[in-house]
DNA sequence: CTGTTAGCGCATTCAG
DNA sequence: CTGAATGCGCTAACAG
């Protein structure tokens, strides 16, 4: 591999004006440049990425570290992100953190502190005051998707308010005994959004004066989480909700699927609700709170470049949108 | 941030004896080798990684480049890279690569060269004759899952033998009339392994003399994909096959969906299998030919690291394994 | 066992 | 407009 120092005397000038050449800062002549450049793709030649972040101080990557879950919420953002810094020339390192792990706890010590990134994206991350002292010491911009970060950029829905809309618009339906799928796990993991989109369905509840109907089942928030648990839940005829809120859309669809086998008529016997207007969604008419997790991609990317172009920029907290979806697995209960 | 010259100041020793006692490598009496640690962590001090690759040559990091796909098989395989990398101490550049773009460009030509990784492992790619050119020019290792690649070690399943082992499994139940679903799209995408598995049924079919039946539906290899083209293929019952075969298991379990809401038992009335053995067959009782893409990314690490430790070790092709797992999708037909 | 001396490859002063 | 010199932070000989 060639190196500038080839190009230079390829193109008989020094390294400096090479480098002036090749990167376009700085006066050139054209004439020379164009020697420079042509010397340059003989060689095929590529600046060495470390020896340029060395010089420069920057590296013109971006780390995303998120939960290891392949979830359609991580994929889809993870695609925004990608579509955004594709178009900005950032390359982007991953890590997926087990919850709890020594990985973790490498990571924020050594790795994201490293300077390897010039900016750092969160993604369901609750960074502990350590964590994140690590991470400001570097100086590097931090944007959180998801569960707020001291001294960061953010991005997210309202998860309270998606679950609390939902259940209104079965209330509104006429729906009174409202089950929740997925409101806890055995392994009592449950992630910060899905906390909140509990909390919003009992509020919604507590508010229509229906706080003893509230029946919440416990479901990875899966399409086999949702089958199981909506299995079970409506395995009893005689005492079956009329309504169901789904935590995510797999988690509805998946009660959806359950019913048909059961031969539960939807949404004629059962309404379902998600929260998420997944790719799936569609396919079985679901009614859902909508929201675009590549577009949250999008606009934490959009909020890191700010404060990477300009570090003293405010912090900005950003809620993305959501709206109800009305297909066809709610109606009135008969 | 502080660099090893402030730790070793701190520690009353030089630069070398500082990195000699951070990095484990080389003598280091024991009462200085504390002295300097104390020193690094009073300090906070972690290693700039830039500075380390410029010395040493290496970076610690490996690329991945695969297609912007949020198909479990990727999503899977990706998990497995990471984990393998996590043990390692790798760290992981992602590349997702719209097909045929100036991305796709950029990245063979500047980034890959540019000497970021020690490694790449390259998912579902099929590289050009320049673009292997300029992955080889850079001395480092390639890896490729999937297609296989001039000069790379490689890892795949057999896919054509896992579609005409589909294919044969139902030709065994008895059945004569068997349609693929997922053949071909009509943006004519068809990604490599797609495209054997296609190969992989028609085989299966010529050999039991069974060409003349062969019937081909275009599909997304998605769950909705699967859904319509079985859907338009089974609305004709007078003229509908006995069997399918999914090109992966997202595109069979989509069929099922389709053949439960048309009211045809599955499987009494048709049989369905699909090829994957995906996180949801067995809600879905999907007979299937297995194969872990998880695993397939720890083989890929695997083979890529030996050849990162001994770049002049032998390439390596191996083969993943696949196998039919029974369940309840599939039976004689009646 | 430890310190000194040289680069790794590039960008960036500062003169000219 | 161009070249020579300097340094980014670290590791790797090479002496001692």
């Amino acid at each position: 591999m060639s190196t500038i120092a080839d190009v230079a005397s390829r193109a008989g000038v020094s390294k400096a004006t090479a480098s002036r050449a090749l990167s376009g800062r700085g006066y050139v002549s054209e004439k020379t440049r164009r020697r420079v450049m042509d010397a340059a793709d003989a060689l095929a030649y590529v600046a060495h990425s470390s020896a340029t972040s060395l010089a420069t101080g920057r590296t013109q990557t971006v780390g995303l570290v998120m939960p290891p879950i392949d979830r359609w919420f991580f994929a889809e953002l993870l695609a925004g992100v990608q579509e955004s810094l594709l178009a900005l020339d950032y390359d982007l390192s991953l890590y997926g953190v087990p919850e709890g792990s020594q990985t973790r706890e490498r990571l924020f010590e050594t790795v994201l502190p490293g300077r390897r990134f010039d900016g750092i994206i969160a993604v369901g991350i609750q960074p502990s005051a350590r964590e994140l002292e690590r991470l400001h010491r570097t100086g590097r911009p931090l944007v959180s998707v998801g569960p707020y970060s001291e001294g960061s950029s953010a991005v997210s829905i309202d998860d309270t308010a998606a679950a609390r809309i939902a259940t209104e618009h079965l209330i509104e339906l006429g729906h009174a005994d409202i089950a929740f799928v997925g409101g806890s796990t055995d392994t009592g993991e449950l992630s910060y959004g899905d906390e909140q989109r509990l909390d919003g369905y009992h509020g919604a509840l507590r508010a229509a004066g229906l706080d003893a109907h509230a029946r919440v089942v416990g479901a990875a928030p899966t399409m086999p989480g949702g089958y199981t648990a909506a299995a079970g839940l409506l395995g009893d005829r005689r005492n079956r909700p009329t309504a169901i809120v789904g935590v995510c859309d797999e988690a509805a669809i998946g009660a959806i699927i359950a019913a048909r086998r059961l031969g539960i008529a939807v949404p004629t016997e059962l309404s379902v609700v998600g929260i998420d207007d997944h790719e799936h969604a569609d396919m079985f008419a679901l009614t859902t709170i909508g929201q675009s997790p590549r577009e949250q991609g999008h606009e934490a990317v959009r909020l890191l470049t700010r404060r990477m172009d300009e570090p003293e920029a405010p912090l900005e907290r950003v809620s993305a949108p959501s709206s109800l979806v009305v297909r066809s697995s709610t109606a009135p209960p008969r």
